[in-house]
DNA sequence: GTCAGTGCAAAGGTTTTGCAATTTA
DNA sequence: TAAATTGCAAAACCTTTGCACTGAC
């Protein structure tokens, strides 16, 4: 499936009269395989295990790339770091769930809520496009319900 | 009711030991004034007008301040652009719908959804300490809905 | 007089960009 | 060979901080 991801950026890379190159290669196949949520310098990191040399400003580039071609997606989240995802039209739309004490993020869907989110857009005459949900709170390992009474 | 929220912020003052200054209660004075979400640089243009040489790192430790004492909540929306706006706990809680077209935000709040939340928090075994959601579309003005086709 | 607050400019952090060298088609 | 890609470092942002000075208590 991450090499589905591949052959869809080769099409896009081939049909805008772009290149190919090893390094773009070796940051999408680490984006690709990342579970969830991943920063630049987790790539980079990610990235260097297998090229040395990649620089980061490749990473920003390859990503503003995947962002273009909706293979990616870059979420700002109230903590205010920049992650990137793959993106809802790939892997389906979602929301998340947040816990504050230990950072873990899990994805979530609610027809319900998308639905009373379009009545919702209808009300004030909006043509929605996108939407965000984040649900912040603690979850329930032992030690993030102890940070949430502090 | 501005003056309420400063009245507030006097008692937060004056109950940690702080001292009082012309440059905070002026920017606290327009932000209190604004209509919903701003920025940086529009509090300090705006405070300008009341005083010349406020700077922006007084802006920026008075904004920290009211977050500190709950009058002021800071946001990241989808764009990156860090924005204020009162807090939850003053003016109740809401979320936001907003205009890709024109970047205007509207504030609602919809009984069903923050209920779906809980379930769904509670279905994960979290505890909901705050929540998100921002809808992003098109209003109705023509030159929005213009834009949306492109 | 003491200590918080201010303005300025410098420092931090993150993302973008200019440029010469490299690589792809 | 022409044009895209890269790495590096500089630049551009946004936000925080150190410091000497001012102002509140």
């Amino acid at each position: 499936m991450s090499e589905d991801f591949i052959e869809q950026l080769r099409g896009y890379v081939a049909d805008n009269g772009l290149k190919s190159s090893r390094q773009r290669e070796i940051i999408a196949e680490v984006f690709f395989g990342c579970e969830e949520h991943v920063a630049i310098d987790q790539l980079l990191s990610k990235a260097r295990e297998k090229d040395t040399k990649i620089s980061q400003a490749t990473v920003y580039r390859t990503m503003k790339l995947l962002s273009e071609c909706g293979l990616a997606k870059m979420r700002h989240f109230q903590s205010g770091q920049t992650l990137y995802e793959v993106s809802d039209g790939q892997k389906g739309h979602h929301d998340h769930l947040i816990c504050l004490g230990c950072g873990k993020i899990i994805e979530f869907v609610n027809a319900k809520i998308e639905q009373l989110q379009h009545d919702i857009a209808e009300q004030h005459g909006f043509e929605l496009a996108d939407h965000r949900m984040e649900l912040y709170g603690y979850c329930d390992a032992a030690k993030c319900a102890e940070k949430k009474r502090a």
